[in-house]
RNA sequence: UCCCCUGUAGCUCAGUUGGCAGAGCGUCUGGCUGUUAACCAGAAUGUCCGUGGUUCGAGCCCGCGCGGGGGAGCCA
């Protein structure tokens, strides 16, 4: 199998034979040498191939060709480099192009784009140092996931893409149907969901966590890592209709232990982010993000802050700050509110508990206080929300009283409730989702720029 | 869904009081003894988002529509 440009980068520069295969982003014509710069998207960085005047000559034709963007095929020897700016290089012998790459049609120049040109040919933008990058983090982030949870014995649970279970409650959900629509609207007649595919009506899932927890109910810990998606018209920087969400649950665990799970979670994957994505990072605080290694080597040796809602409400009662939305106990903190307790009072990542139950879904345990229930959120500076999780209540009768307050109905909930009546244990858990994530390591601003296909309203392109 | 900004060359943008459409980069051509987003010289390139209106005259002003961006809410 041909070498990689990152494997050829591994050998010493001896003057062995090698093969280069891969796309040009730059060309430099002098009149005594050609210099191409050559990418396979296995690093960041190019290989540089030198054509002196003799190879330059016999492959004119083809060298001619070699605009930005064709994919070539290079043979000559690896070799230490003269000039400084790279270590190594190839001193081409032979050159052909595979597949040109016209001028006037190939819309990625050898030049900064913006991220909103780029968005436009989602296509192509791989094959530009930023895109590649993400792709590369993204890759080894997606891994480096399992790697935590197997370490630790957690298995992994395949949590289903189609639910009939209007049950989650975490947001508005995609109908999944095979109905013939356009002859239903016709009819005039109402929707016979009996009649769909599943004899009922079917959606996309919106979180795997209640499916989970029936895993973690027999296998002690798991997790979920799929896709999720939420039907709401959300247009920001950090919301995708599409998004792959972890979702770790152990039992036996209290908020205390779901709380260290997170931070050790979080801490594991930055380590590896810097340590095995070293030429990419560096790229992202050279160019995207100033300040982002550090800013991930603190976050990693120091101990994330912790405080209570009602704690954190007294710090933003207690500052001079003017918000637009002045915060008291029993409001939802604003995302106003996350920046400045994570940027101004704590600067790094910080988790909330204890949220008013008001605010916070039906399954979390509900405190002593009968006023809190044992929610847990990690903040962290620049947009808030990373991780948002709980233990969970287990208790059958308190389930059912939440349940019945929040003017749900328990009948949904039947096989979720039979985990409480049948060997219920405390247990906990938490959701990431993974570009959020992408964009804490990365340093990347927009969320539909960390994953290769976004999908958004009115969105869904490629 | 709400608020604000925005749409001009392939890209990023400028365009004065309403009066002949501009720059940089990219592209092309030529030059240059090893270049690093090469450099130097020259050239080509426009449905000014669409639509209706005001006006002697609209890229510019007004209405409507569409696209893009940012913020808010929802959340991960």
């Amino acid at each position: 199998m041909r070498l990689t440009i990152k494997e050829l980068f591994e050998l010493p520069p001896d003057g062995r034979s090698v093969i280069v295969k891969g796309w040009i982003r730059t060309k430099r014509e002098t009149k005594s040498a050609v210099f191409l710069e050559v990418n396979d998207g296995s690093r960041m960085g190019n290989i540089q191939c030198v054509f002196d005047e003799a190879a330059a000559a016999s492959s004119a034709a083809e060298i001619a060709r070699a605009g930005t963007g064709a994919s070539v095929r290079v043979e000559g020897s690896l070799v230490a480099s003269p000039a400084s700016g790279q270590k190594v290089e190839v001193k081409a012998l032979s050159f052909e192009v595979i597949g040109e790459a016209p001028a006037d049609g190939y819309p990625l120049q050898k030049k900064a784009h913006s991220m909103e040109f780029l968005r436009e040919i989602a296509h192509l933008r791989p094959r530009t140092n930023t895109f590649g990058a993400v792709a590369r983090v993204r890759n080894r982030m997606a891994f480096a996931v399992h790697q935590f949870f197997q370490d630790r014995g957690f298995n992994y649970v395949h949590t289903p893409i189609i639910t009939t279970s209007d049950a989650e409650g975490a947001g508005e959900m995609f109908q999944v149907t095979t109905l013939d629509l356009d002859r239903i609207a016709k009819s005039g007649e109402p929707v016979d969901y009996s009649k769909d595919f599943f004899g009922k009506a079917a959606s996309l899932t919106v979180s795997g966590q209640l499916n989970v927890e029936t895993y973690c109910q027999a296998l002690s810990r798991v997790y979920t890592f799929g896709p999720t998606f939420r039907a709401e018209n959300s247009n920001t920087t950090r919301h995708l209709s599409e998004f792959w969400m972890i979702e770790p649950e152990v039992a036996f665990n209290d908020i205390a232990d779901n709380m260290d799970l997170a931070e050790d979670f979080l801490k594991s994957l930055a380590r590896v982010a810097l340590s095995d994505c070293a030429e990419d990072l560096t790229f992202f605080d050279q160019r995207i993000q100033n300040g982002l290694l550090d800013m991930l080597a603190k976050m990693i040796a120091a101990p994330f802050a912790r405080m209570t809602y009602t704690e954190a409400v007294k710090e933003l009662e207690k500052t001079p700050e003017a918000f637009e939305f002045k915060p008291y106990w029993g409001c939802d903190l604003q995302s106003e509110h996350e920046k400045f307790l994570t940027e101004k009072i704590v600067g790094g990542p910080l988790i909330v508990t204890d949220y008013p139950k008001e605010i916070k879904s039906f399954y979390m345990k509900l405190n002593a206080d009968g006023k809190t229930v044992r929610a847990m959120d990690v903040l962290v500076p620049r947009f808030g929300e990373i991780i948002g999780g709980s233990e969970r209540e287990e208790r059958l009768d308190v389930l059912e009283e939440r349940i019945e307050a929040l003017g749900l109905k328990k009948e949904t909930y039947s096989w979720y409730l039979d985990l409480r009546r049948f060997g219920t244990t405390p247990h906990s858990g938490f959701g990431l989702g993974f570009e959020r994530l992408m964009l804490y390591v990365t340093g990347m601003a927009n969320i539909r720029d960390v994953i290769p296909f976004p999908r958004a309203p009115k969105l869904a392109d490629f």
